[in-house]
DNA sequence: TAGGCCATCTGGTCCT
DNA sequence: AGGACCAGATGGCCTA
């Protein structure tokens, strides 16, 4: 309104700094209330160019219906008369209610940003790193999820798994280097060994309950010590976490399944995903793929064992209040809900 | 101290 | 008219 104000009055560069003006102040809404007033109060004064004081107060708190009335006083001397709708008169009325309503405009930007910020959060939990010390950023947070949206798709869609470098390349693409650093850690390689190697088979590690080429040694998670580091904590909370989900998956399920079928797994995907191939997975042909081992089927088949995932996945903690659809059916309660039901629908959609 | 990240405010636009 | 969404601006905090 003020921009669309100054604008036909050739003031809108000073839009900006009038705004700066008004924002020196604190944060907290006494501060912002006053805020608000100097700014509606310049409004009047700088807006309402034709509108003298005398008028203003003659407005007063009296004339609500007298909002319409105005061009009395354009004072076509000074300036050719403007198109458009006419400027209504800031009455005090008009004022308190434009006050009132940017308020709650405010509150409900707020709100929404915070809504936004719990998603984000619900996302941090389910991406492949998780600390709750040393939270993933906004957009680091939206670009490993896409790369592991993307990993999980290229393992579904070929049916094979890859290596853990190559998992960890695909997931890190596009990342910072400490976010690169901190879920190669999460992941337990170290980060240097596959990005500076990358296409060598360094350091393959084959525990018995490891699937993916593991390091020997553990990542010194230097800014994630102790506890900090979820990773650790989470093995079992989580699909592709570490090697705790290799030994999840391969206990529930153990190597020797017989029904599961690599060919079986080259259905296309329902619903089919819709992935811009910015990047390409690297293909494993080692024979270890012939385990049939499907990560997809990590989440949903978490086992029984798993230790207190709801407060460690989808704890309250993380939101500020208010009901979010996040928060009335996260996905980690999905996940746990007739979890045996699951598992048989599971099987029997890759048995199909 | 510069740069990154974040929360917040704000005005504009679109939709109901 | 009011709400949702968006983008720009700004200041605070933190870290290298």
């Amino acid at each position: 309104m003020l921009t669309r104000l100054f604008s036909e009055t050739g003031l809108i560069p000073e839009v900006q700094k009038f705004a700066t003006w008004s924002d020196d102040c604190g944060d907290d809404m006494s501060d912002k209330d006053d805020r608000d007033e100097k700014s509606l109060q310049d409004a009047q004064t700088e807006g309402s160019l034709s509108e003298s004081k005398e008028d203003q107060d003659l407005g007063g708190d009296e004339d609500e219906e007298e909002e319409e009335e105005e061009g009395t006083e354009e004072t076509e001397g000074e300036r050719p008369k403007k198109r458009g709708p006419k400027k209504r008169k800031m009455t005090k009325a008009r004022m308190e209610r434009s006050k009132v309503r940017r308020q709650k405009a405010n509150a409900r930007e707020r709100n929404r940003m915070h809504d936004l910020n719990s998603a984000l959060d619900n996302l941090r939990k389910v991406v492949p790193c998780y600390s709750k010390t040393q939270k993933l950023s906004k957009i680091e947070t939206l670009r490993l999820a896409k790369n592991y949206i993307w990993a999980l798709s290229e393992i579904l869609r070929s049916g094979k798994r890859p290596d853990l470098v190559s998992y960890v390349q695909t997931l890190c693409k596009g990342l910072s280097q400490p976010t690169t650093n901190l879920v190669a850690g999460c992941l337990q390689l170290n980060s240097r060994n596959f990005l500076t190697e990358q296409g060598q088979e360094a350091g393959r590690y084959h525990g018995p309950n490891s699937s993916f080429a593991m390091h020997p040694y553990t990542y010194p998670c230097s800014r994630l010590s102790g506890s900090q580091c979820q990773s650790s904590t989470m093995a079992n909370s989580h699909p592709l976490r570490s090697h705790g989900y290799c030994a999840t998956y391969e206990s529930l399920y153990g190597n020797a399944s017989p029904e599961y079928n690599s060919s079986e797994y080259d259905a296309p995907l329902s619903p089919p995903l819709c992935i811009n191939g910015n990047f390409s997975l690297k293909q494993d042909s080692s024979p270890d793929h012939d385990k049939n081992y499907h990560y997809s089927m990590h989440y949903s088949s978490l086992p029984s064992s798993r230790p207190s995932g709801h407060s460690l996945l989808f704890g309250s903690s993380g939101m500020r209040g208010g009901v979010h659809s996040e928060n009335l059916l996260p996905y980690d309660m999905h996940v746990h809900h007739d979890r045996a039901p699951m598992y048989e629908e599971l099987n029997a959609f890759f048995h199909n």
